[in-house]
RNA sequence: GGGCAAUUAGCUCAGUUGGAUAGAGCGUUGGCCUCCGGAGCCAAAGGCCACAGGUUCGAAUCCUGUAUUGCCCA
């Protein structure tokens, strides 16, 4: 990060001091070949024209801008076409060190989001039944965005969006309640379109137990009562697998507090003041053509009843009325369908496009052993998240998760998940993280004191000079870069990577360099103080991710 | 029939929003422990970036078709 911002301030002088004007497609990253340098700028390829000069010229009279001033720079050197390869003076780099080890957990905040309000509203299961492996994508990538947001200099505030009311939920009730019927009359059929897993029948078992007279009540009150019971229980249970799989939600959203509170007529009444709104055959219809839906929405039906897009706009007027300058959405990739419906609602409500995102998460393929894992008919299904956390783990179930774009099919093996090789570089990341904590546990017991007092100066780190000592620092000095562009595309992934090249970067380092047994004890200390850094950029990384750090792993593996 | 996404090494996936000779890991082959944890490191082999056009200094990336797969809608 200080490496780009530098570069770009001297850049921006440069190219002012020639009259010319910054280019908005300008670039300022690392080559992807380190050989040719820190980091390269394409500003001369796009300057050509209204410099009227070649670009290799252009490129010219900005490196004798760069060099003129810069004590940080080592060397700039005109590359291909007229890319201006950048380096850096070890001293920048070494300096990165002390930088981390001052701001600690801080380090790698960014301030892209300059304090906006987001929420990021996610799972949002109905309570119908467990969570399955699909929500568990879900429920990753939202509980590390809102992390990630806020590292980012975001205010974020997190929700699950509650499906309390409508048909489905009548239909849990009524299934409850023939459950219990069953165990009076075996013979009675199961309804069609019921809710037919194991836990239903649970939830009749308990019911029956509170309340024995419950099949000789009327029908309407049973289902009630079914209803309520099962409505609790699955939550409670849909809470525990959250909290489990680390997940928080600050606040849970009920979608009948809306329809209660009269939100969904203000929000329709909202949008006919807005003249969003028309009455054809016998039912409501929001104009959504206008805003780039293909065709017009009902919101009211001719029976009267509502749509579940209406109380969808109802929701997200709300949200925005409790003061959101952005709401992100996290859905099933299965409901891509209603992107454009919802985006037109949002520009209705009178905000841009832009104040909402919705990212979709594509399913997640169970196997064990490259074999689909078939969802148990008995025994409880096997799918569900928490049977996948409780065999893996959630430090290996999310990072899989989050080390790929979620909207991506993504194939989750259990097997390869559980095994702890590379095939899983959770392992590898949380390795190079205990193995540095290791080095300070040895340090300790050896009575190393000289080597753990604290306080560190550039003049010590000048020691770090070699090439695996530099490719670490420039990966550390990276973070925040990760950070912003992760954020500002909603893609932890970015994150979950840095941590697998971070960790590589320090494995290389580690055995090639040994730290207690160096030649000189200044050198000692200065390659102390790396690890410590990196170990710290690591920690953070990955508590971006929801990943512990642990200080030592569990066991020796058998050979 | 319309729409949305995906297609990169044998497998699982990245590719910093258009940059230089396309990268990791696993798997395969061959090396590295008197030393802080070898759950590691090094090296080799492995590619028509699905296919065909187009846009420009420059395309895995952008635009248009085609194919295959998945999902939504009628």
């Amino acid at each position: 990060m200080r490496a780009r911002l530098l570069l770009q301030r001297l850049l921006h002088e440069a190219v002012a001091a020639h009259g010319w004007t910054w280019p908005a497609k300008a670039q300022i990253e690392p080559p992807r070949d380190a050989s040719h340098g820190d980091l390269a700028a394409n500003l001369a390829m796009l300057l050509t024209k209204e410099a009227g000069l070649p670009p290799r010229q252009v490129a010219e009279k900005l490196r004798e801008h760069l060099m003129a001033d810069a004590a940080d720079i080592q060397s700039v050197d005109i590359a291909g076409p007229g890319f201006l390869n950048v380096r850096f003076t070890p001293a920048f780099w070494q300096a990165t060190v002390l930088e981390i080890l001052e701001q600690a957990d801080a380090y790698g905040d960014v301030n892209l989001g300059q304090g906006r309000k987001v929420q990021v509203e996610y799972v949002s299961a109905n309570p119908t039944g467990p969570l399955h492996i699909g929500h568990g994508r879900g429920a990753a990538l939202g509980d590390s965005l809102a992390r990630l947001l806020r590292k980012a200099g975001y205010d974020v505030t997190t929700e699950y969006y509650l499906n309390d009311a409508g048909r489905q939920m009548r239909m849990l009730g009524q299934s409850v309640y023939r459950r219990a019927q069953q165990t009076a009359d075996t013979a009675l059929p199961f309804l069609d379109e019921g809710y037919k897993g194991e836990y239903i029948k649970d939830i009749a078992a308990d019911v029956l137990k509170d309340h024995p007279a419950l099949l000789s009540m009327p029908e309407e009150d049973a289902v009630a009562i079914c209803q309520q019971r099962a409505m609790h229980d699955i939550l409670d249970g849909i809470k525990q697998d959250l909290t489990k799989f680390r997940c928080e939600h600050q606040i849970w959203f009920s979608e009948q507090s809306l329809v209660d509170g009269g939100a969904v007529e203000r929000g329709l009444a909202m949008l006919r003041e807005a003249g969003h709104l028309y009455d054809q055959d016998g039912a409501l219809w929001f104009r959504s053509t206008p805003f780039g839906d293909d065709k017009d929405r009902v919101l009211r039906k001719s029976d009267g009843s509502l749509t579940y897009f209406a109380s969808d706009i109802a929701y997200h007027a709300d949200k925005y009325a409790r003061g959101f300058d952005l709401v992100v959405d996290i859905w099933g990739a299965d409901h891509h369908g209603y992107v454009p419906r919802m985006h037109a609602a949002v520009q209705a409500l009178g905000k841009p496009v832009s104040a909402i995102q919705i990212l979709l998460v594509q399913l997640v393929a169970l196997l064990r052993n490259g074999e689909p894992v078939a969802m148990s008919t008995r025994a409880g299904a096997f799918d569900t998240l928490a049977e996948v956390v409780a065999e893996v783990g959630p430090d290996a179930a999310r990072f899989i998760f989050l080390s790929r774009k979620s909207d991506a099919k993504l194939d989750f093996d259990l097997e390869v998940v559980k095994r702890q090789s590379m095939d899983n570089p959770v392992f590898y990341v949380q390795y190079a993280h205990a193995r540095v904590c290791s080095v300070l546990r040895k340090a300790e017991e050896d009575g190393r004191t000289d080597l753990l007092a604290s306080g560190m100066d550039l003049a010590t780190l000048a020691a770090l000079d070699t090439p695996e000592d530099m490719t670490l620092l420039r990966k550390l000095e990276q973070f925040p870069d990760v950070i912003w562009t992760a954020a500002e595309s909603f893609s932890p992934h970015h994150v979950a990577n840095w941590c697998q090249e971070a960790a590589q970067a320090l494995h290389r380092h580690y055995t090639q360099h040994t730290v207690l047994h160096a030649e000189d004890p200044a050198v000692a200390r200065a390659r102390l103080a790396l690890l410590r850094a990196t170990a710290q950029a690591i920690r953070n990384g990955l508590q971006v991710l929801g990943v512990h750090a642990p200080e030592r792993m569990p066991s020796v593996p058998a050979q």
